[in-house]
DNA sequence: ATACAATGTGAGTAATCACTCTCAATTGAA
DNA sequence: TTCAATTGAGAGTGATTACTCACATTGTAT
């Protein structure tokens, strides 16, 4: 009952509703329901129902801006000096598959909503984008320097891995419950690490 | 002005509004003032928005319950016997890609709303995911058999393959306009096909 | 304890929503 | 032409929307 909580509580209450129905189809009503707070509470922390949609986006930027494009960068350098470095690559690609999955949610929200509304997508991109741009570069180039890699364009790499945690992520919310996906999370990651790494051509 | 006409009318501006704006987003008054009707009209068409939604959804089954699913198989066996069978696959991805591409708008507003509305998620795990997960079984499988494709669970290599696709047509379709894209879609779709096929690794 | 600002509340508001209803226009068959 | 049915129209309806406002409660500093 502490006053900095009911704002938190709020923000995700929010961000669970905009996940399940959509962010025009949730009503401040219902947020205030299903938060426990009276719906003029809502309106003392935010100005309008947008801006708790800004919020959301703020702390996706928040996690994505940092724990995504600075952590893996420190991790491998960490690690790649005793262990064979194709398994510390799998190591932080699965670290990042994990923080997408676990994020899933954020995730479907600042995707959906940045195709309606043009600031958050210009956010996103400013934000998120160019460092992730960025940083993948450096990443795919390490790689690339230590013949881990073959030389291509960094973008497309990052898009093709980008492409197959999406469509992990996608299958395992969107289609697992009532599905025929019996593997785990885990072991699709491998294959799909794998399948990232090696392509599916015998060699 | 036919009679046939106006609910088609009704539906592409539909498709258009959903597609921009998101389903619960556009209003029926809006779809009628787009389209040069009188509200009524939409009604006298459809019993409810909803069921707009879901003359949309039977237009993509149409779509990519046929044409996407059925259709490459058939042109798979008629030309790989004389082609070199990694240069057919190159241009049945790249026809795979172009259609997806094509259809972008009716794919987005599918899977969008299909996380939102359960019955049209069913529908389209009934008429297009099945088929696609047997059509592409038989796909791999046949690469596999032929030593093309390495032995791995076909499920992966789907998701793979939709993933880089998606990928493609997520960065052309939402970041291009105004990003720093300058290379053509065609270029794109070459380097998403070699990395799926190849992987990232030096061989 | 008192004062004051910050926070919480819920009834109230105008606008908009999906949808209905009544009636006019158009159609096709006789 | 005549009649009946289908289709188009648009004002009207109750419900719901995001948001406001006057007031109650709480926390903090003096």
């Amino acid at each position: 009952m502490a006053r900095e909580n009911k704002k938190d509580v709020i923000l995700q209450t929010a961000i669970e509703l905009f996940y399940t129905k959509g962010f025009t189809a949730t009503s401040t009503s219902e947020i205030a329901a299903r938060a426990g707070v009276a719906e003029g509470t809502i309106f003392r922390h935010f100005k309008t129902k947008k801006e708790i949609l800004l919020a959301v986006l703020e702390n996706f930027i928040e996690v994505y801006g940092h724990t995504f494009a600075v952590q893996p960068i420190q991790d491998i350098v960490s690690q790649s000096k005793d262990k064979d470095i194709k398994e510390v690559l799998k190591l932080i690609m699965k670290d990042r598959l994990t923080l997408i999955e676990q994020n899933a949610e954020l995730i479907w929200i600042v995707v959906t909503e940045m195709r309606y509304q043009p600031e958050i997508k210009e956010k996103v991109i400013d934000h998120i984008g160019q460092k992730l741009f960025m940083i993948m570069r450096e990443f795919f180039a390490y790689g690339v320097e230590n013949g881990i890699f073959r030389e291509g364009d960094p973008t497309a790499m990052l898009r093709g891995f980008i492409g197959s945690a999406l469509g992990l992520v996608i299958q395992h919310k969107a289609f697992a419950p009532g599905g025929t996906t019996t593997k785990s999370l885990d072991q699709s990651m491998d294959e799909a690490i794998d399948l990232f790494l090696n392509g599916v051509c015998v060699q």
